[in-house]
DNA sequence: TTGGGTGTTGAGTA
DNA sequence: ATACTCAACACCCA
């Protein structure tokens, strides 16, 4: 579920409690998550003992920083972090805990366990996947005209598919896909190397600014997202298109539509956005 | 009741 | 290279 907006919401809020906070104890209940090392007690062993210093966010992907190690986190649809004492009952779905020295937790829950997590040393994590194929996202220098030109011109893929592509730009999503190319006014449909260099403009502005207003809005809560301190997001309010179906679209009043692209559900205004 | 859909992504296939 | 299906898993709803 979440997106770049919920990610970087969770960052911001999550840096409040772990800074500083030593891990004494790891548990894992569901070592599926933990793509690597592949042995758990190894991961256990190289993250025992350090301190988080830091918390930083690539694309969707967490970065915690600790002393010697960083720890990757994804949470794909249903991830969650969240920080308790540690005699407080667990939720259901609770499936790694990392114990401080201090009596408190950190805890991941995840209802469907999609979440990945890796550990390397400091500075080797940008060196292998699944950061190295990563692409900037849209508040990243490198996230240029050119670069975003040169990459979209090279595939024949519908601009929905080339804008869930990670590699091309990270931190989209579905809903976020959707409300940038109706802002845009380019049909999801429509191939990434047939787009006029005013429609790249367009997608890459709004993608920018929609995804820099969601940050501001705390992200979209649809069903369960909410930030590390229990907090929903308020961007839904702002959605044009995403979860609109069958509602007028509020800049010509035509019904939204929701077709299936890329595999996934799509919505667009069809007046809005031409094939 | 049950099957299809869900904010993600990777693998396998043609 | 691309598109399509399936997989991971649990839950919700028509």
């Amino acid at each position: 579920m979440p997106e770049l907006p919920e990610v970087e919401t969770i960052r911001r809020t999550l840096k409040r409690f772990i800074l500083d906070k030593t891990i004494e104890e790891i548990i894992v209940y569901w070592p599926n998550i933990v793509k690597y090392p592949d042995d758990v007690e190894e991961f256990k062993h190289m993250l025992i003992g350090q301190t988080f210093r830091d918390i930083k966010r690539s694309g969707k992907f967490l970065r915690f920083e600790l002393d010697h190690h960083v720890l990757l986190s994804h949470l794909r649809m249903e991830g969650k972090y969240s920080v308790h004492d540690q005699t407080e009952p667990l939720a259901k779905h609770t499936h790694i805990i990392f114990k401080f020295t201090n009596g408190e937790e950190l805890r991941y829950h995840d209802v469907r366990k999609f979440g990945t997590m890796h550990v390397f040393p400091k500075g080797k994590e940008f060196e292998q996947k699944p950061l190295l194929q990563l692409g900037p996202d849209p508040f990243e220098r490198e996230f240029t005209l050119p670069y975003f030109q040169e990459k979209l011109g090279r595939t024949s893929r519908s601009i929905k598919a080339a804008l869930l592509d990670q590699t091309i730009v990270a931190g989209l999503g579905n809903i976020y896909v959707d409300e940038t190319l109706f802002k845009a006014g380019v049909h999801p449909a429509k191939k990434a190397n047939e787009l006029t260099v005013s429609e790249i403009k367009a997608i890459k502005k709004f993608a920018t600014i929609t995804l820099q207003e969601a940050v501001e809005q705390g992200g979209t809560t649809i069903r369960s997202y909410v930030s590390s301190d229990g907090e929903m997001g308020m961007f839904q309010q702002e959605l044009f298109v995403y979860g609109q179906e069958n509602e007028a679209c509020k800049n010509c009043g035509d019904l939204i539509v929701k077709i299936k692209l890329a595999g996934r559900g799509t919505h667009i205004c069809t007046t809005c956005q031409k094939e």
